[in-house]
DNA sequence: TGAACAACTTAGGACTATTGTA
DNA sequence: TACAATAGTCCTAAGTTGTTCA
């Protein structure tokens, strides 16, 4: 990445004249940035950045992200379809001139930026880099100019979302019993009782919380008759709806190829038509055009609310965003949306409040859009900032350990956590309204025990609490004297229950946070914790003579070491026992089956020995490849082996998707031959395909 | 100033498609 | 070819952060 060397000088530069200049945007947060400003500065000739000098003239690099604010109001407004300065926080702008230019190299090499809506063409790939099999037109929106002012489009046509399919009542020899007697449902109280029908198998059905909640809302839905007679829980039969679902799904499995190809095309249909949007002239694919379809609200873990029912949302609930001169997507017929807005300061298309907990719901569009795609690439900007400065940052909060006041304190030990040992920030939740979980910033005294000293090491924190979706977070860490008398402190005649941070809380944190770096919050630290720690991974673990297998067995043992440190969990798979036992089986055929091709090869040579002509040569010749190929096949085995193993109760999706900047991970590639198809799938790819462009092997985080 | 609301990212598990193996 | 294992996708809950309101 030549992008953020030179860049620095530039920024800094940028930054002071953009400091003194254009007042207009500035006002409040005017002094602010300032204060921020001056902070780099100060930082800069600290240690954190040496070597950025080389050159940097590529084109690449004219665009690169920062978290600095700035404003040039010079250069005003331009055509609707070139997006003028970052305004605010977040990016870093080329000047003028740098622009045009980029926008002469645009026209050339990609597609004509105002006009086509999706550009076709050959692959766009860049000749050097990227890979040739996907030769699917590419818009690199990353070479483009950013919206500024909080502008996230100026054009956007969508066809609205895809509604849940009506409710099919059952036939009538599937049966509903209350009390051992056959009851026939009214529809709306036969729906509500299906939805519990089908997790009839699930471990959920059996909890009283979830019974309670689902029998409450599944009255509200009977008629006043039903209501009357059905008085129990425990004494409905839903065993026929039951047995009916689970036969229609073996008939869905059992469907003959033609069958199912024909869902496949309907589908691919509805994905065509309701998939995509259209945002300023490019084609781009929506997440979830789906709308959530009714049925019992499962939450994580301990959640008060579980088996409520949650609501079939109508045309009536739906809000539509879109371009006021797009055509407007239709409600189905006879129904009316609820709103149709033009806010081209948000992302989403549609949004509906759901009725659990009374949160909106949006419809958005997919990773690989450049809405998301901006978004997550300023995200490791960000982090990498935060890289620069993170040594001053940690002196601070160190220092803080000694002030005189507790929120500081306070303040300066929950910094420490969050960036030790990656804690999320921790708001406050609403009790009874979600499940008990905590976060750096939440935790309680009774989350803690302080061990003086502990399997031989001094002064260590245990930690037990349950973290988001209830995943236990559970870890014995050795900390510093001054933390420990901390922590011992705060804990001081206190309650189990209390509030550890009794003085604290996000905000607060979070404000602390963004007077020691521009745009700094909690969960910066999680991004930039992640992501340095592959990066020293990767150096520390592979080697250029490594194959490639070993590579990736190194490069996975790496994003696990990441996946180790942000509590990534997942349960191990169903199968995981069996599936170990057959692959050691497998270990074990190949390793007779090698045995024996080095008994043959032996033989052979013994043979050619003899005999000296070519044919036993060549004989001995293919024995002698045979014994390599099954060495490598065993090498295969057993790295996958140590791989699963070790992989058993880790999920390495979430930080390779959310935590590791996909930079590293193609420098990683370019630099040691790995192809990029081993450590991405498609998705990945199309979601990082910014990275997979920009990225050169020589780049550093 | 803090609560409530809004917008957006992050998360694990269920479901489905694809691949590998007997 | 059938079936099981694995990989990939979908789903939507649960977080964080920023903004607005009282």
């Amino acid at each position: 990445d030549k992008e953020h060397k030179h860049k620095d000088h530039k920024k800094d530069k940028e930054r002071e004249k953009s400091k003194y200049s254009n007042s207009e945007h500035r006002d409040s947060s005017d002094k602010k940035h300032r204060d921020k400003d001056k902070e780099r500065l100060k930082l800069k000739d600290g240690s954190s950045d040496k070597q950025k000098d080389k050159h940097k003239e590529k084109k690449k690099e004219e665009r690169s992200f920062d978290g600095k604010p700035k404003k040039e109001k010079e250069n005003g407004f331009e055509s609707p379809f070139i997006k003028s300065e970052p305004e605010n926080n977040d990016f870093y702008h080329s000047p003028k001139h740098e622009k045009s230019l980029k926008r002469e190299r645009d026209d050339d090499d990609i597609k004509p930026k105002k006009k086509t809506k999706v550009k076709k063409g050959e692959a766009v790939t860049d000749g050097k880099k990227k890979a040739k099999k996907e030769p699917e037109e590419k818009w690199k929106w990353w070479e483009e100019e950013r919206y500024t002012d909080g502008v996230k489009w100026k054009f956007l046509e969508h066809k609205g979302p895809v509604f849940a399919p009506p409710y099919e009542p059952l036939p009538s020899n599937v049966k509903f019993y209350y009390d051992g007697k056959h009851m026939k449902l009214s529809p709306g109280a036969e729906e509500v009782a299906t939805f519990f029908a089908k997790m009839l198998d699930h471990e959920y059905t059996t909890k009283d919380v979830f019974r309670k909640n689902f029998f409450k809302d599944w009255r509200k839905e009977m008629t006043s008759e039903e209501k009357s007679k059905l008085a129990d829980l425990n004494k409905c039969d839903f065993s026929e709806m039951s047995e009916y679902f689970k036969a229609q799904s073996e008939a869905r499995k059992a469907m003959t190829k033609e069958e199912k190809l024909k869902i496949k095309e309907e589908n691919e249909r509805i994905l065509q038509e309701y998939g995509f949007c259209v945002m300023d002239n490019h084609k781009e694919r929506i997440a979830n055009f789906r709308i959530e379809p009714p049925g019992l609200f499962r939450g994580r873990g301990d959640h008060p609310k579980m088996g409520m029912l949650k609501r079939r949302i109508r045309p009536e609930d739906i809000i539509i965003n879109c371009s006021k001169d797009s055509k407007h997507p239709k409600p189905p017929p006879g129904t009316k949306w609820k709103e149709v807005r033009h806010d081209n300061k948000v992302t989403w298309l549609v949004s509906w409040t759901e009725n659990i907990q009374g949160s909106i719901k949006y419809i958005m569009l997919n990773p690989s859009s450049r809405i998301k795609g901006e978004k997550d690439w300023q995200k490791y900007e960000m982090a990498r900032r935060l890289k620069k400065c993170v040594d001053r940052i940690r002196a601070q909060y160190r220092e803080d350990w000694k002030s005189k006041e507790m929120r500081i304190r306070q303040r300066a030990v929950a910094l420490y956590f969050i960036d030790k040992l990656a804690l999320r920030a921790g708001n406050e939740k609403e009790e009874g309204e979600t499940a008990d979980t905590v976060g750096c910033c939440s935790l309680r005294v009774e989350h803690l025990t302080l061990h003086q000293e502990m399997d031989g090491q001094e002064y260590v924190v245990e930690f037990d609490f349950l973290g988001k979706d209830s995943i236990r977070y559970y870890n014995k860490v050795p900390v510093e004297k001054r933390v420990f008398k901390n922590l011992q402190l705060f804990m001081e005649d206190k309650e189990p229950e209390d509030d550890l941070f009794d003085r604290l809380n996000t905000s607060i944190l979070n404000k602390h946070l963004q007077e020691l770096m521009d745009g700094l919050t909690a969960k910066v630290f999680r991004t930039y914790n992640a992501s340095i720690t592959l990066q020293q991974q990767l150096n520390e673990l592979t080697t250029s003579e490594d194959n490639v297998p070993a590579k990736i067995l190194s490069y996975n043992r790496a994003n696990r070491a990441v996946a180790i440190l942000c509590n990534h969990q997942r349960a191990p798979p169903k199968t995981f026992e069996k599936s170990m036992q057959n692959l050691q089986t497998k270990i074990d055929a190949k390793k007779e089956q090698l045995a024996d091709a080095k008994r043959e090869l032996k033989s052979a040579k013994a043979d050619a020995k003899v005999r000296r002509d070519e044919k036993s040569k060549k004989a001995v010749e293919s024995k002698k490849k045979a014994v390599q190929r099954i060495e490598e096949q065993l090498m295969k085995l057993e790295v996958q082996a140590t791989d699963r193993e070790e992989n058993k109760q880790i999920a390495l999706g979430t930080s390779k998707l959310n935590y590791l900047d996909p930079r590293i991970s193609v420098a990683w590639c370019k630099k040691l031959g790995v192809p990029i198809e081993k450590i991405y799938n498609k998705t990945q790819r199309e979601k990082f395909a910014w990275a997979i462009d920009m990225a050169e092997k020589d780049y550093e985080f």
